[in-house]
DNA sequence: ATAAAGAAGTAACTATTGTTACAGAGATGT
DNA sequence: ACATCTCTGTAACAATAGTTACTTCTTTAT
């Protein structure tokens, strides 16, 4: 755990911080597909990511879902930390979009650390920005963008975070998380691959670089 | 500016961070329908809402606006924090919705006062909390209803925000908020009048209450 | 008093997205 | 090899939202 803390965090905290990290924090392993977090669950300890990637979810009143966005290695979750600070019970679910290893660290830990280390409070803020931003970028795209544009923006946001050009998923798993139906994403696949974005096959979509 | 200090933030701070407040702060009466903050400028203070109402919006390639979330007293601006932290630019717009007063308050007190009170730690966190659920909420809106049910939560909304069940706006003003069109408004404000949930006259609309 | 500007109502049309239904292609299990 | 299930392609249609155009009614300015 020691070095993938290191190589993801040793730039960004001290070393007493990172030791203490290592000291209390629990290593966590969770294949891709498993969820991390279930909405209306309480959040107890809040997650550091080595490795991998995870999606986080929203849910409206039918159970239909929508990609909010990942989160990768050297990121953390600002909903997880507003939960464990306030108490509350999360918003969103969270799902390993990629096999990933992830540190827990207890909930005191995080409010002690803010008041100690500078370094953590910074690193605290810079992860809400970051998550806020997310959010910002998330709505531009719902509220600004046609289906065909949220699309593909979609499949290169995916093409980076799993680092493969050709995604292995089909045309319903994308409509759930777009929160439209299969058909559309049928539709304006076979769109984006006659204007030459994308080549189509069966469960693969390879994803032409710009 | 001490009495609606305590009037707002008694509760929330020791005696010791209202006397710093009230020190270094500097009150700002903004009347309404002017701007507080503009896309693209950075962020120098921070501020403590006293009175009145901000509303906070984004902006698409058009120049065109949605409306994300209003602040009230006792709220501040995630967003301008993270800003402040960061030293990044602004990326939403925020006007006056009412005669609004505030309190600005200097960056690096802030980040003193972040390592300094643990009560303003906890608000900082909490000030997070409500924002990114406003956000959620916002997308919610935008990606799981129709507009006309936007519509009619954006007029409960501000009539929550005035205080007045009559609001006193136009048509095209409620469409650049929910980045629609004119016509598209009147024509469901007209359906919902229909429904007898609201009643409309010009440069009015009273809403009916629940 | 009259012209001009602003606000609202509505019709007709287009564009986008969502829905239903069905067919064919490919994978899987026995 | 066969039945079955999953995935994809498409047509036809419905619902929602956006656009253009024109009218009427108020308010404001000269």
């Amino acid at each position: 755990m020691t070095e993938a803390l290191k190589e993801n965090y040793g730039t960004l905290f001290e070393s007493e911080l990172l030791e203490e990290i290592a000291d209390v924090g629990v290593l966590k392993e969770v294949p891709e597909g498993h969820k991390i977090i279930e909405i209306g669950e309480y959040v107890r300890s809040m997650p550091l990511l080595l490795s991998g990637a995870i999606k986080v979810l929203r849910e409206d009143n039918d159970g239909d879902e929508l990609l909010l966005y990942f989160l990768e290695k050297g990121d953390t979750c600002a909903m997880t930390m507003t939960c464990c600070m306030g108490q509350t019970k999360s918003e969103i679910r969270a799902i390993a979009e990629l096999d990933t290893q992830l540190i827990m660290i207890p909930v005191q830990k995080m409010e002690e650390w803010t008041g100690k280390y500078r370094s953590w409070r910074n690193f605290v803020f810079e992860s809400y920005h970051h998550r806020f931003n997310e959010l910002l970028d998330t709505i531009d795209s719902i509220a600004f963008f046609n289906m065909d544009e949220r699309l593909l923006k979609y499949l290169r946001n995916k093409v980076k975070v799993t680092r493969e050009d050709t995604l292995h998923t089909t045309h319903q798993e994308i409509a759930y998380e777009l929160h439209t139906s299969r058909v559309v994403v049928s539709r304006l696949l076979k769109k984006l691959e006659n204007l030459g974005e994308i080549e189509l096959n069966r469960n693969s979509i390879k994803v032409n670089s710009l």
